[in-house]
DNA sequence: CGTTGTGTTGATATTAATCAACAAGTGTGG
DNA sequence: CCACACTTGTTGATTAATATCAACACAACG
């Protein structure tokens, strides 16, 4: 199957289910998370943010950011991950960030959006359009603040994945890519990082590849060898542990 | 002389001239620029700026931000331009981006810098210090405004430049970059894109090579071969002619 | 002059891609 | 329950793109 027709399988099956709530609850697990900008409001003021934003879902599969679409739609991730990727005309795609929860999504530099974006798994995602995140900013400088942190930290992720898709080789790129899953986490596991830690990798092989831009049988490869060095043990349905996550620390600078 | 000697040996010449200006007209050609943020306050306003930044100037070859660096200064690019890179711990070098007239350099993601920059040639920078800078856009929303719209630009640069990294091969890497040189500094051509273009590159060949993920030797055979095909002329001193930017489109998306 | 920095070109090596086969898991329908 | 298609992942053989190693050309500069 070329490049060309899994694109195009890919993109077949959409079913889209979109739900709104209202009342004063909805942005709960949204306040919980550090990472959110929903949580820099005041506990009064929630009522407010409930009618500014509503919730939307995603069944597995939905692309529901395309290149060229007109973007009014700002999210932040509640639950699931979505694959966000740029594609070049003859298919050849290059995934540019996975967002889970507490991940914004669709910060429009110009009116449309340049990237597009896929739920891998089944995703909830607290919505606001263009104006009524203007309409947010204006009114809570702490959220343009928050914005603005979380903007240049997704410039500073972008810019450690050049250093890795620019001079990392296969194996120094499947370590970093591990590493960063624990990080992102396993928090509290960055201070003991000799014990081993246990990934739920919710990504296709062919996610990985398109992200560390290599081929599928590389990472597969790559895996495989990190298995027989004991680095790794490959658990059931995308589990995978890190036996010695200092050890893999190494390698992600030094293959 | 391997990559580390490399390195090692450009650390060496590093003559730094700082100065510092008063008087109310210190911005004016950083006022002059679309990009740049000082150009979102009020005329009246400039002699307040003036308080809160000051001007430094470093020569070529100068290291004037490096990793780890406690990340105290938020620069404007006046004048001149700066490699921005990252390091392996054996040397490999990833440049990040250039940063020229207009541009900004260092919003800091936390309280350390993480990636270095160098001056490729002569610069002029108009610097604040952290405080300063938080001070402008606690008194100036447009400012942090601003600051919120370079950053995501910032951004889907470095997204557009993991495509290349990730999937773009060695020609097509070389047509994106001049091209995007090309609408850099010619932003009037981009309508009549039949036009030839010439373009003066500041960078060396390695700048090149480290900036698009290849070796100095394959840029160096890309741009021979696109002489021969009558793509490019290169001209003295770092100038390059496109002789036919459309069709150099093309190339960056298709080899 | 020699030295140094930069760029080009050629020969060879190496990494990862490509092409190909197959194994395991899942769901479907008869 | 089984045959079947389909998806995903693994492994092997071969190829191709780019890196590496090496030599040299040329300009700037003391």
């Amino acid at each position: 199957m070329s490049i060309e027709d899994r694109s195009v399988a890919e993109r077949a099956r959409r079913p889209v289910i979109v739900e709104r709530r209202v009342g004063p609850s909805h942005c709960a697990d949204c306040m919980a998370r550090h990472q959110s900008f929903c949580n820099v409001i005041g506990d009064d003021d929630i009522a407010y943010l409930n009618d500014l934003s509503s919730i939307v879902q995603f069944v597995a599969g939905t692309n529901f950011i395309d290149v060229g679409m007109q973007a009014d739609s700002f999210y932040n991730v509640s639950k699931g991950t979505a694959r966000v990727f740029k594609l070049l005309p003859d298919g050849r795609r290059q995934i540019i960030g996975f967002a889970g929860p507490g991940h914004f999504l669709g910060l429009p530099a110009k009116d449309v959006y340049n990237f597009s974006a896929e739920a891998i798994d089944d995703m909830r995602l607290c919505r606001f359009s263009r104006r009524q995140l203007h309409i947010l900013m204006d009114n809570y400088p702490a959220v343009e603040r928050r914005l603005l942190d979380m903007t240049a930290h997704e410039l500073a992720l972008a810019q450690e994945q050049m250093l890795l898709l620019g001079r990392k080789t296969a194996r120094e790129r499947v370590a970093s890519f591990l590493v960063a899953e624990a990080e992102k986490y396993h928090v509290a596991t960055r201070c003991g990082s000799h014990a081993s830690v246990t990934l739920h990798i919710p990504m296709l092989r062919s996610d990985m590849a398109d992200y560390l831009g290599l081929t599928i049988e590389t990472v597969s490869r790559t895996l495989t060898r990190m298995r027989t060095e004991f680095l790794i043990t490959i658990l059931k349905s995308g589990d995978i542990q890190i036996n010695e996550l200092a050890r893999m620390q190494e390698l992600s600078t030094a293959g």
